[in-house]
DNA sequence: AGTTTTCGATACGGACCCGTCTCGTATCGT
DNA sequence: ACGATACGAGACGGGTCCGTATCGAAAACT
């Protein structure tokens, strides 16, 4: 985001509306999530959805890859704070659960996929999208299996590759919702699921 | 793809070059596999890359489309035929191996990223993609699953939702290929894979 | 009140791509 | 040999998008 003439001088005339830049990151979000590629978005296509000038857009942000940025940064704060629950098998179906929940948000999936295929490129947007949406999601994932580590719930000789425990986890539920678009989720999916997760990772001779 | 001047009148004149049909197809895979997203080809970058004219590519396909169509028909072949091996548990490996192999390849793993985010768009291309490639995996693992129910490596309950099975399986290491292109994807990753997914699926009392 | 900046709208030149067409040449059938 | 077609190269008009500039009106500051 450009900052407003520099700070120094000038605070005279008329302030940029704040409205504006919502509506403008809005219709970002609101065109992905109709099905628009990164690539199909288009700056004149922006300004029209958010009802705006063109010159109010580039006012803000030097370019798309800028504007992109700054969606992304918006998408960030959906994390939910990480409570440990009742159980070792709540946490875990909470976490698989939140999983589903992004895939059934249009938004968020959409956002998903599109970002899916920046990785090849491996831009900044990318690295931005991973560092603070997906990298920020596995350790606190990773967190709670070190606690069920700790815990007895999972055999230890897992415990030199937590790495794969994440994607052992989160896989089948985000090979739904990314690969398989519009597929059903039921509501009793991450259950099951995290039932059968526990069932894989436990010690044969674990109580629970 | 266009057929040469309707079959019945002419056959005279130079005939099409089937290198040239291959060229072009081949230039297709490689600008994707150097990471060029679908909406990134251009019929002047593909005739290019192919060191073609531009109108000849065009009097063999209408449109980017049907060409794409037809560079997904050569990608299509390259699925194992499914041999039970030794044991389910090999079997389980294989095919767990086999997504490895793919996401490996530069070229199929940045294909199926090109396809997961066209499918938002549910052009003809995914369909076809999702028909013959996805699909066709799918259920052959299905009934590699369903054998193994047979044999008692699954327990029964397991079985009322296969399609489950299946994400079960071939999520993990999905996830790994499509979400972080260029992790490291070791050797033994399939076996160990394998075998954490054996023992979530096993029966508790299961000999094995 | 007067100044300054933002606002939406829109025009502009440049770049790129599309799909067609026209070259001159090459390669086949007859 | 000859006619027909394919070939590589590239020109062409039409379209879209980029990023900048200009407009009169609106909204703040001094």
């Amino acid at each position: 985001m450009i900052d407003p003439p520099s700070t120094a001088a000038a605070r005279r005339g008329r302030p940029r509306s704040a409205a504006v830049d919502e509506a403008v990151i809005e219709a970002v979000l609101r065109l992905i999530a109709e099905g628009s590629t990164l690539a199909e978005l288009t700056m004149e296509g922006i300004a029209r959805e958010a009802g705006v000038g063109k010159a109010t857009v580039y006012r803000r942000w030097p370019g798309k890859e800028a504007l992109l940025l700054d969606v992304l940064a918006t998408v960030d704060g959906e994390i939910p704070e990480e409570v440990p629950g009742a159980s070792f098998r709540d946490d875990l179906i909470r976490a698989v659960e939140w999983i589903r929940r992004r895939g059934l948000a249009k938004r968020d999936s959409a956002i998903m996929r599109s970002m899916i295929t920046e990785a090849q490129a491996s831009t900044e947007l990318w690295k931005r999208y991973h560092e603070t949406v997906i990298a920020t999601r596995r350790t606190a994932l990773a967190d709670l299996l070190k606690r069920g580590m700790a815990d007895g719930h999972i055999r230890p000789e897992l415990g030199s590759d937590v790495e794969l425990l994440v994607d052992f986890v989160t896989g089948p539920m985000l090979i739904r919702t990314t690969l398989h678009p519009g597929a059903d989720l039921p509501d009793d999916l991450p259950e099951r699921l995290a039932d059968l997760l526990l069932e894989g990772m436990r010690p044969r001779d674990c109580p629970f």
